[in-house]
DNA sequence: TAGGCGTGGTC
DNA sequence: TGACCAAGCCT
């Protein structure tokens, strides 16, 4: 048969989706919703943030730290922004931290404490877009909206072959998903679509032969799944370098320094250090430190951001004396590992103490 | 609309 | 080893 009626196919990923669905921290199964369990907005929301551009994996513990910490909406409202950027250091896109805690005190303040249930009004908070609304309209509040994430794009895009590259492709891959989603179990849909992706029609190598869709697949029928998604080609990443000035106090203590409200790693805690020149024969010398001390050179560490390179050399002084400087903070051995650090300063920081990050797990082995 | 915005894993 | 990729949002 030439065509695939969108009611059968969707059929047939639900049926796989009741056999193969993941396991996850978040994720209330069709077994469990049959008994009645209901999807709590609050987990559906907090681990579609921390899912945007991140792996499953990597949310894993994050996501089990943060309900075990902050149990629902009320209790997040009450947490500071600098207690939920600490807690979400290593994650990236601190961006979304900060609206998490934006959208927590909204919530809590104007919607008595419970999520508007339409995918409309959810796309009127911050942090929440155009995927995060329909998913949890979809799956905490069985709207039939179309959720369209980076999975749903290769796997609709190869279904039809879609040949327009991406992002333009995104207005008719909406449409198409628009059309696939059921009226009843849309979150089990949308996650189905999700797990299809994730499991079987992958970026690289898919499983065709396992796919419930393989039937009617338009790339896979041409032989060529892996050509699809089509994409616009990206430009190309430019190198920054810059220093980074590690001041130690004679009990071990760095000195540290909080980021501005805006831009790259806002809110964040760093070391001292020279701001990163777009000039890759730029000044990254010892002239940039913050005060005179005996720096010395402790090598270079390299970082790479969404959309640039980072080059930094790094230097470092010991028994720096308190007094030097009133700007930041002095943070003991035992409290760096709980500040606010993005992994970019982690690295400065190891370069010039090997161990400063590496956890008391020493201590139960001798 | 295109670019800013992190990190870790894979091949 | 560098390039790509992972449940995007905001401006």
């Amino acid at each position: 048969m030439l065509t695939i009626p969108s009611f059968d196919r969707t059929d047939k990923l639900l049926s796989w989706y009741d056999r193969h669905h993941r396991i996850l921290p978040w994720r209330v199964t069709p077994t469990e919703q049959r008994r009645g369990i209901k999807p709590d907005p609050y987990r559906v929301w907090l681990s579609e943030i921390m899912l945007q551009q991140t792996t499953v994996e990597a949310v894993k513990s994050y996501f089990t730290a943060f309900v075990e910490r902050w149990p629902d909406i009320e209790a997040m409202a009450q947490a500071s922004e600098d207690d939920i950027l600490r807690a979400w250091a290593g994650l990236g896109y601190y961006s979304r931290a900060r609206n998490l805690k934006k959208c927590a005190d909204l919530v809590a303040a104007q919607y008595d404490g419970k999520f508007p249930s339409s995918a409309a009004a959810l796309k009127e908070l911050p942090g929440i877009g155009d995927y995060t609304s329909a998913a949890i309209a979809a799956i905490a509040f069985g709207e039939p909206a179309a959720v369209v994430d980076g999975n749903v794009e290769r796997v609709i895009s190869r279904l039809f072959a879609i040949n327009t590259p991406l992002p333009a492709a995104k207005v008719p891959i909406r449409a198409l998903m628009g059309d696939m989603t059921p009226p009843q179990r849309p979150g089990d849909f949308a996650q189905a679509m999700m797990d299809l992706g994730a499991t079987i029609c992958t970026p690289r190598r898919p499983a065709c032969a396992l796919c419930p869709l393989n039937e009617g697949c338009k790339a896979l029928g041409a032989h060529e799944p892996e050509q699809f998604p089509r994409k616009a080609p990206k430009a190309q990443k430019p190198v920054r370098i810059g220093a980074a000035f590690i001041a130690i106090a004679d009990d071990g203590s760095v000195l540290l320094r909080k980021r501005p409200d805006k831009g790259l790693l806002a809110g964040m805690s760093e070391v001292p250090g020279s701001g990163w020149s777009a000039r890759i024969d730029g000044d990254a010398s010892i002239k940039a430190a913050p005060f005179a001390a005996d720096w010395l050179a402790a090598g270079t560490i390299t970082h790479v951001f969404t959309h640039f390179e980072l080059r930094l050399s790094v230097y470092s002084a010991r028994n720096v004396t308190r007094e030097i400087t009133k700007d930041g903070w002095w943070s003991s051995p035992g409290e760096l590992g709980g500040e606010a650090l993005p992994t970019v300063m982690k690295k400065a920081i190891t370069a010039a103490i090997p161990d400063a990050f590496k956890r008391k797990q020493e201590k139960h082995q001798s």
